[in-house]
DNA sequence: GTTTATGCAAAATATTTGCACCAGA
DNA sequence: TCTGGTGCAAATATTTTGCATAAAC
């Protein structure tokens, strides 16, 4: 049994401090949009797309321009503090990816609901195929498409 | 174990039938484009992208349009002897659905190598995962990204 | 003859880039 | 000051649609 301990506040600040040391490790610079940005993406339901982010946030900050949110995402994802997933919808979305943890989904066809799960032996399953093929994985995306609970009804 | 026997000419004339039908009872048209489409998709390699089959297809049929290709695709996904899948490349994919089989796919990240494998196990733990959170599900996606055995070298 | 399909071109989406000006180090 | 960042608009890339003509039924 796994028992995860998540004080929002510190993951937050952890996160923070990830992508501060690769911008510094990188030469790139800090810069105001890129504070606002993390932090309302920090603070943000899971999964947006980039649509949607840059909606909410030009609300709160009208000057931010759509180009800087979508190189400002890209490089949260290579920073390693966020993901780019693709749930078929002709639209990327982000998520906020935390230390060795790693989840996966499930997506109601109906309200777009999003559930994320976790499940060691399914991940141990994908490494004995990976292995039986000579194959070394990377990542993984394993989606559950269907009803969720309220839909059902 | 499971044995699969296919013989591509019998499978090839099943789905031919499985799409005649689909037209029929649907009352549409069976035109000599469909039946070229058609043709040509059962006899390609798997997980081609709308953009390679409709340049492959011109190749031996300039006529033929790329919308043409396009809806018929789709009529193919809706028929069930088809299924789209997006590997996150921007690229919608097409794959043949061979009846009560499901398969997911390893990706190669460096070749774009697509191998396919199909673990009942894995099916199961999904079938939990998803009774434990209430869903029911419709479809699911499995894909390992990483590096082939050849790429490995 | 009707109805549906086709092919083209245009529209709608989404993503990515060029560039003049701005800001952080 | 110098280097990288921002915002805008334009360019790409892809998917989808409108419509006149052609082909099935």
């Amino acid at each position: 049994m796994k028992i995860t301990f998540n004080c929002g506040v510190i993951v937050k600040r952890a996160k923070k401090k990830a992508f501060s040391d690769f911008i510094a490790q990188k030469g790139l610079k800090s810069t105001r949009q890129r504070d606002i940005i993390l932090d309302f993406f920090l603070s943000s339901a899971q999964h947006m797309s980039l649509e949607e982010l840059y909606l909410k946030l030009r609300a709160k900050h009208p000057g931010i321009g759509y180009a800087t949110v979508y190189r400002t995402l890209k490089l949260f994802a290579e920073s390693g503090i966020a993901r780019e997933i693709q749930f078929g919808d002709g639209q990327t979305r982000y998520e906020q990816v935390s230390e060795g943890e790693h989840h996966d989904h499930l997506v109601c066809t109906r309200c777009g609901a999003i559930a994320e799960f976790e499940n060691e032996t399914i991940e141990k399953l994908q490494d004995e195929v990976a292995a039986a093929y000579g194959f070394l994985i990377e990542t993984h995306k394993l989606e559950l498409y269907g009803l969720c609970a309220k839909c059902r009804k």
